[in-house]
DNA sequence: TTATAGATTGCCT
DNA sequence: GGCAATCTATAAT
């Protein structure tokens, strides 16, 4: 698949996918650091991408809330192997939700992206995410519904279980994530969404203002 | 073997 | 704001 890196995305030219050093870290500073970076996808001869916006830190064997938390099982085998790997999960009998594992082999962490703001393929976006709208003439609140989201962004990046649970995004192919030197001005730190336990830790990140993060209000 | 909760979304009132 | 949809993993019977 040589040829493919001669057809980047517009715009993502000179990039090349962040080192597994970077994933081999605590996930609270990858997910911090994460923010601002762009997902990059290739997907039926076209190129999505994103920039990350808002994302969550799982931390593994002390974190009640993390898949990890009870061991190693079949479903979550892949946080406890190398970092820099998509681990890719069904939730509620309709979405799936896209993580990168983290921290050494054999130690359990990862962090979830929940949001991302469109930068390019928009219109396969939107196709993919069974919508009827015009990006350029749509209303800011119904392009938000492209990839504001765990589920939502999976589904506008044809992200699933069987095409990239266990995928290495740190070699050249059609899942990777790139730092086009974008650098957020103002960050936060807020309580994890969607979770019960371990509810009061502040390990979900946003760019603050960014209208694509998720929630009634950005 | 059966029940239930889940790192969500979209439709209905 | 409430709740159904719909599959998986895990707990309970």
């Amino acid at each position: 698949m040589r040829a493919e890196v001669g057809r980047r995305p517009p715009g993502f030219g000179l990039l090349s996918p962040l080192p597994r050093t970077f994933y081999n870290r605590d996930p609270r500073k990858v997910a911090k650091e994460l923010l601002g970076k762009v997902l990059v996808r290739r997907e039926k001869g076209r190129w999505l991408a994103g920039r990350i916006v808002e994302d969550e830190a799982y931390l593994g064997a002390n974190d009640p809330a993390a898949h990890a938390a009870m061991g190693r099982t079949a479903r979550n085998a892949v946080l406890f192997g190398p970092p820099g790997h998509a681990y890719v999960y069904f939730i509620y009998g309709n979405h799936y939700c896209l993580n990168f594992s983290c921290q050494p082999e054999g130690k359990a962490g990862c962090v979830l992206v929940r949001a991302l703001e469109p930068l390019a393929g928009i219109e396969q976006m939107v196709r993919l995410r069974g919508l009827r709208i015009e990006p350029e003439r749509s209303q800011p609140r119904e392009f938000r519904m492209l990839t504001s989201g765990p589920g939502r962004l999976c589904q506008a990046m044809a992200i699933s279980r069987a095409r990239d649970n266990g995928k290495d995004v740190c070699a050249q192919g059609d899942l990777v994530i790139v730092d086009d030197r974008y650098r957020p001005q103002r960050m936060a730190a807020t309580p994890r969404v969607g979770v019960t336990k371990a509810a009061e830790e502040k390990l979900r990140y946003v760019i603050r203002g960014n209208p694509f993060v998720s929630g009634k209000r950005a």
